[in-house]
DNA sequence: GTCTATATCCAGATAGAC
DNA sequence: GTCTATCTGGATATAGAC
């Protein structure tokens, strides 16, 4: 059912690395991680390590996948729970703001990590499915009425635009107060820019 | 009077290798280059290369400052011959767009490398004069009535947000149309969300 | 100032015992 | 499956002639 390339096998073993790892790839970068790094954090000799993972490559790949369908279902349950792209919109960005409070590394990995550099075959988040989740969101409502007519991608970009900017600016250190404290703000102004 | 640490004498040399530069960092990634290859791709050796810039790291740093002081030159033009916050937002979009479809490596490199990375003690982008320079031109406006009394940077994101969304999505090969083909429909979005 | 040749280091990856 | 010890390549950086 996954469409996933790497799968590997989930023991606490590969879950030390695999956290480990996130935490050295968002901190330092994967270049400036070494695999000795990696073992040192997560407690996994290198032998276990390649065991389980063909290469280096093969942990950021492992990884990415993880996080993606994570994503992926997170922004499914908000369009099952909610009705209109108003409220699914909204939802989303409150979702992306939370997990960037709670669990920095993982945005930091998922938006702000230059994939294609480490992982060569990977095409571009931004056309990953939660990207394009976030996209048919906002064209539903311009099919229902709520959007005004434009060019999908650029409403789509204008309604997520601003947050996704507050996002690098919080994980960046320029913002000071947790995201939360900014949604009513930064939704009045993304749902100004598209609503009919 | 300017404020670099690595200032570098400017020859047909290093001109030659700061081009290479640009253009495999941001083709393959900073870490993925070698100097063997920006030896080939300048057609200057790896002597005089050691010889201008201290390493490798010193090549990237002079790419960062000339380009950082260039863009800020451009949005200070910007501010001198625009009078309104609503002009001068504007411009400093439209100038973005045509930058990225003219020299798309330089806009990659500026925007979306992860200096942090490679140039350890530089301070994220985010924080450089030239994006300083666009929070001031949004709060300008909010001073001069124009725009919404509200937190600056919410303010700042919601104007530039989307269309430096759309800068990425273009560099990521998922827009087919050039960005200035978008510029009215994305100005109207950004405008509508902070204005009074 | 520019070049070639070369030293050094350390990363990624493997071998093979347990 | 897990580990330690080890190999190997290639990268950064230097030496020193021209």
């Amino acid at each position: 059912m996954a469409t996933t390339t790497a799968e590997i096998k989930r023991t606490p073993a590969t879950e030390q690395v695999l956290g480990a790892a996130l935490n050295l790839f968002t901190e330092q970068g994967f270049f400036n991680t070494s695999i000795p790094d990696i073992v040192k954090a997560s407690s996994v000799s290198t032998g276990s390590i390649y065991h389980y993972f063909r290469d280096k490559e093969g942990i950021a790949r492992s990884l990415y996948e993880t996080l993606v369908e994570r994503m992926e279902s997170s922004f499914s349950e908000i369009e099952a729970t909610h009705a209109t792209a108003h409220d699914r919109c909204r939802a989303a960005i409150a979702l992306l703001f939370e997990l960037t409070e709670q669990e920095p590394a993982v945005m930091r990995f998922m938006l702000f990590s230059r994939h294609k550099e480490f992982i060569p075959d990977q095409k571009p988040v931004c056309s990953s499915r939660p990207f394009v989740q976030m996209r048919e969101m906002v064209v539903a409502g311009m099919e229902s009425g709520e959007v005004r007519e434009m060019t999908p991608i650029v409403a789509a970009s204008a309604v997520f635009g601003g947050a996704l900017r507050l996002i690098q600016l919080r994980l960046d250190g320029i913002l000071d107060a947790p995201l939360p404290d900014y949604l009513d703000e930064i939704w009045q102004c993304a749902w100004r820019s598209v609503a009919v």
